[in-house]
RNA sequence: GCGGUCGUGGCGAAGCUGGUUAACGCAUCGGAUUGUGAUUCCGACAUUCGCGGGUUCGAGCCCCGUCGGUCGCCCCA
């Protein structure tokens, strides 16, 4: 028989842990939207082509999509970061041609990439990312990553370091490049095989080696702030002193370098150091892009954003011990005995539902003790046990599960009884009476 | 893509150098107690040990393969 499971590095998300989710979401929305950024969509997959450009050296698009041909032989590939579809989008639906610029867009998507499983690294991850396209100004990058720490700061996390660098405009980081293949020329030759590949497919990263950093040549490599214009430099210096005067704490890295190979300028990247976050540190990173719009056929507008990591934030909130998952909680437990009670309690629950209260009872007429007892699994803050008696005089008991208070009213005043228990501001609309001729009498 | 490690009921886990009814704990359900959440007691709950094949008189335990988890590398969110 064949055994069905999740693909690899897949999951099923449910119970406490989708109540972790929905937190999270809510946050997000909440602080984007006092942020003035705006919900956008894109497609799950793409034409290839928006993510795999001319000379992309980048392994999550060479080496790590789930590219696949449709029916029409088109070639199609699943989304693996969030940004090409925006800036596709952006160019596509011309909303460059706006007067108030720049636009400010956040995403809640998957993301796709085929990579081996490990804590903090999926098959298929969400992202929750912003996007601010169409102006460049140094209060801009400050404000991307002042978002971005808003929402992991208010989850309570400490254990935070912020990580920046400038890589400057295309051209000094081409020079770069050029001075660091020239320097590490023969050096290379005698470096670890990661390196030697570095070498050729990105020489920024060479400077990242965990193995050969103590070589003679890696510590007397040029520095990339030598070739920064200075108009670059003056950028940088821009966003770091208007950080500093928001009072975040940042900490310049000149080896950070990131995954994507169109960004420019301003590269950050937020990580956990939280001992326990096992080896994917990073809980958002991004960076500005000067010429991802023209690249896609619009105007020569710069952007910048940043995707952060759910599944990744989740472990580190993990590791700092931090537990945002509610409590499941219930308003009212239906415990009813008998047929004919049981078919009543369906009507009550319908009834106290339309009127906002959270209701449960029991489907299948079970015991007393079970039905408390599920009544006490799903936290309920009321019983109302109706038994043969309560249906011969209308009325019903309500018993406070917290204090065992009991009372037992008329049907017309459960609800009044109910509101003065659990006073919660539920809606109590008059045109949802409990109807009476409605009750089953079999 | 490379290397290490692991895979027994809903969960946690025993299972000795292969020997035959697969412990135990938690949870769940029923009863003692036909109307009240605790405690206690009694009873129920894995034709089966990720999956497939092989060795053997006999395999959860051995071999091969495969799928998956996990950790490190690479890389990234």
């Amino acid at each position: 028989m064949a055994s069905y499971q999740v693909p690899r590095g897949t999951q099923d998300l449910f119970g406490p842990e989708i109540r972790k989710w929905q937190k999270i979401e809510l946050l997000v929305r909440q602080l984007t939207d006092v942020f003035g950024y705006e919900e956008i969509r894109t497609p799950e997959f793409e034409h290839t082509e928006v993510f795999k450009r001319e000379n992309d050296s980048s392994d999550v698009v060479n080496k790590e999509m789930y590219t696949f041909m449709d029916r029409g032989e088109r070639s199609l590939t699943l989304k693996p970061e969030g940004t090409a579809g925006i800036i596709r989008s952006f160019v596509e639906n011309k909303l460059y041609a706006n007067p108030d610029m720049p636009y400010k867009f956040f995403y809640l998507s998957p993301c796709f990439r085929y990579e081996r499983p490990q804590k903090g690294r999926m098959r298929i991850h969400h992202q929750f990312g912003i996007e601010v396209i169409g102006d460049k100004n140094p209060l801009i990058d400050a404000e991307v990553i002042s978002l971005g720490l808003s929402v992991v700061q208010t989850l309570g996390m400490k254990d935070l370091k912020v990580l920046i660098n400038t890589l400057g405009d295309a051209s000094s980081r081409e020079a770069y490049k050029h001075a660091l293949k020239e320097h590490f020329k023969d050096p290379i030759l005698h470096f670890c095989d990661d390196c030697k590949r570095r070498y050729e497919q990105n020489p920024l990263r060479i400077l990242d080696c965990k193995v050969d950093h103590e070589d003679p040549a890696m510590v007397s490599a040029p520095k990339l702030r030598d070739y920064l214009n200075a108009e670059s430099e003056a950028y940088f210096e821009s966003v770091l002193k208007i950080l500093k005067a928001s009072d975040i704490d940042v900490e310049v890295n000149d080896k950070l370098v990131r995954g994507l190979d169109y960004y420019t300028h301003t590269v950050f990247e937020v990580v956990s150091v939280n001992a326990d976050m096992g080896s994917q540190s990073t809980v958002f990173g991004g960076g500005r892009y000067d010429d991802l719009v023209k690249d896609f056929g619009g105007p020569a507008l710069s952007g910048i954003g940043f995707g952060m990591g759910i599944e990744r934030l989740l472990v580190a909130l993990d590791a700092e011990k931090i537990d945002i998952s509610e409590e499941e909680s219930t308003d009212v437990f239906i415990v009813s005995m008998g047929q004919e009670a049981t078919d009543y309690a369906y009507q009550l629950a319908n009834f106290l539902r339309l009127n906002g209260f959270m209701t449960h009872f029991d489907y299948y007429g079970r015991s007393f003790k079970a039905q408390f007892k599920t009544a006490e699994r799903k936290k309920a803050k009321v019983a109302i046990i109706i038994g043969e008696d309560e249906m011969k005089k209308g009325q019903a008991v309500l018993k406070k599960m917290n204090t065992q208070t009991q009372v037992t009213v008329n049907e017309g005043e459960i609800l009044h009884q109910l509101s003065h228990w659990l006073d919660e501001g539920h809606v109590h609309d008059e045109s949802c009476e409990l109807d009476h001729e409605g009750e089953t009498h079999e």
